[in-house]
DNA sequence: CTTGACTCTGGACCATGGTCAAGGGTCTAA
DNA sequence: TTAGACCCTTGACCATGGTCCAGAGTCAAG
C-alpha cells in the first residue's frame, strides 16, 4: 500500500512556510493558480509540500513582472510535455519585450521631466516657471 | 461694465476641444482637478476657455507619469505665489526620482528574464527547462 | 469541558482612472 | 409642437491583486 507519510499542512502552515497570507492562498486557488487541495473530514484544506514550491514559483514570476494571468498560463505550460519548453521560452521573450517597451516609455518621461527641471530656476514669478508653462499653464491669467 | 463676451462652452464643447470624454470632465471636477464651473439657469455647466488649457495641462502631466493626485497638487501649487515655483520644481524632481527607480526595477527584471531566455534551448524535456527550474519548478514530480 | 487558536464560506472593500446606464430635464431647428 | 441632440444626477461597474469581516465549525492543550 505504500503508506509513505509525506508532510501535510493546513493552510496556515503553508502560509508560514511560503511567507504569504492565508487569504492569498485561497485567492490563488479561486483564480486557478493553485489546484484545489484535498480536504480533511473537517473540511480543512490538506496540502502536500509541493504547494510551497508552487507558491515560490509564483512569487519569483511576480518579481519578474508577470501578471497572475500570465503566471497561470506558465503553470499550465509547465505540465504540457508537448508544447512546454518552447512555449515557456516564448512567454519569457514576450514578457521581455513588454519590459523593454515600458523602459523606453519611462525613459521618454525621464527626458521630458529632465528638460523641465533643467530649465526651471526654482524661484521667481510663477509666470516664468517653465514647468507650469510647458504643461500648458497660464490659467491664472 | 466691461461686458466682454468671452467664449462659453457646454461640457460637450469642452470635451470636443480638449479631446476627453464628458464623463472624464465630471470625474475631474469631483476629484478636485477642475473647479466647479458656473451654471446656466438650466443647470448646465458653463465653461470659459481656460478649462481647455487646464485639461491639456492634465493630459501632459499624465503623459509624464504624474498621477491625478500629484497633478491636483501641482495645480494647487501653480496658484501659490509664495511657494509655487520652488515646490513645483521639487515635485518634478521627486517624480524624476520615481521614474528612475522604476527604470532600475525594470532593468533588474530584464536581466533576470534575459538570463533565463539565454539558458533555455527552446526544446527538450520539461525537466531540463531552465526557466521552469529557476522559477522553482519540479512540482510535476 | 473549556478556552484559544485555527479554519471554513460568502461577500464586502481598497486604490486607480475612469466608463456606462437609468431616468429625467433642456435646447434648437424644422 | 415635436424630434433629436444634448445635459443633469446618482450610482453601479471594469481590472488588478489581494485584504478583511462575520458567523460558524474544528482542534489541541490544560
Amino acid at each position: 500500500m505504500n503508506t509513505q507519510a509525506t508532510q501535510h499542512f493546513t493552510i496556515g502552515g503553508v502560509a508560514r512556510r511560503a511567507e504569504v497570507g492565508i487569504d492569498t492562498i485561497r485567492y490563488y486557488e479561486r483564480e486557478g493558480l493553485l489546484p484545489p487541495p484535498r480536504r480533511r473530514a473537517s473540511g480543512y484544506r490538506d496540502y502536500g509540500p509541493d504547494v510551497v514550491e508552487r507558491l515560490r514559483f509564483i512569487r519569483r514570476a511576480k518579481e519578474l513582472g508577470f501578471t497572475l494571468e500570465e503566471i497561470r498560463e506558465l503553470l499550465v505550460l509547465s505540465t504540457d510535455r508537448e508544447r512546454g519548453v518552447k512555449s515557456v521560452k516564448q512567454r519569457a521573450e514576450a514578457r521581455l519585450d513588454q519590459v523593454n517597451q515600458r523602459i523606453h516609455e519611462l525613459q521618454r518621461m525621464k527626458r521630458g521631466l529632465q528638460q523641465l527641471i533643467d530649465a526651471c530656476p526654482g524661484h521667481g514669478a510663477l509666470e516664468h516657471c517653465p514647468i507650469l508653462r510647458a504643461l500648458g499653464g497660464e490659467e491664472n491669467a
